[in-house]
DNA sequence: GTCCATGCAAATGATTTGCAGTATC
DNA sequence: GATACTGCAAATCATTTGCATGGAC
């Protein structure tokens, strides 16, 4: 996991913020569902089981300032909610997951993690001049579960 | 371009829909503008220019019939607004766009095409089942034009 | 005690929708 | 002439913001 609940408190003080139960709370509950891209309302909803007295503009706000501190990261599926999911670190690196393939079908995401990717930007950096400092891949298609031909048996 | 106004004309009645001035013009609004990602509004305004009394909400209810009719395709670059570019064509295959090179300093978006991902998605589709359809690539970093390490300058 | 953070309710802003009039076929 | 399309205004809905109260330090 990124962080735990200490650091995240001396990441805070760092910064002059306040640790309040609520930004604790928020943290958790995204920590702890690492394999899911979470709404606000759907943290909002966690947090509430053991806070009830939470404000859904203060989950709106704490998600803001994590993601500002780098603790999480934004994903947008397109479907009218912005999605969080915790940022990954491994071995110090920031390492980012923005990695997708999304079910046309089920609805279904699953993250994936590849080199290719680095290679790709390594060329672009080489052709283009641009440089990459992150980056943001979906793959829409149709999951094993849903087998069959996603085209043929397309019915909506 | 993907397609005259014949083809749309004819493309239109095949599917039972009316030929209206309005909808020829949205699309000659997007066509025009080949390298641009237009949001609603801006093609709302560039087709005002032409027919001022055409309302936002028409605007809307084209874009989405050509986005179904796969005319256009739309681009999320989480700035608030649905941006909407010509699909492409290439000898007879519909060939998506979706790779962009987004530029943290100016803003700037780069759109470039690659096959590093087809064998990306080959080996994606080996190891995990998925069957792919579609894709949307974004690379965030920073433009030639804008030069310079994007770490160290970052003030904001 | 100071000042930041919170909760509530109201505001915002892109997009959607209902409906009566209008244009296409 | 029937019916789909349009324009307008009102509705929607995720997210943001103002403000008075409460909590962290």
């Amino acid at each position: 996991m990124a962080v735990d609940r200490e650091q995240f408190r001396k990441l805070l003080k760092e910064k002059g913020l306040k640790v309040t139960r609520q930004r604790l709370l928020v943290l958790e509950a995204i920590a702890s569902r690492p394999e899911e891209h979470l709404t606000a309302e759907e943290i909002y909803e966690l947090v509430k089981l053991s806070y009830p007295e939470i404000g859904l503009a203060t989950v709106y706000r704490t998600i803001q300032l994590l993601n500002e501190l780098h603790l999480i990261d934004r994903i947008n599926f397109d479907d009218g909610f912005v999605r969080y999911e915790m940022g990954y670190d491994h071995g110090g690196r920031q390492q980012h997951h923005h990695h997708h393939l999304i079910c046309l079908k089920c609805g279904r995401v699953i993250s994936f993690q590849d080199d290719l990717l680095e290679e790709l930007e390594a060329k672009i950096a080489e052709t283009t001049g641009f440089r990459i400092v992150d980056h943001e891949v979906k793959f829409y298609g149709c999951c094993v579960e849903c087998g069959g031909d996603l085209l043929e048996e397309k019915r909506e």
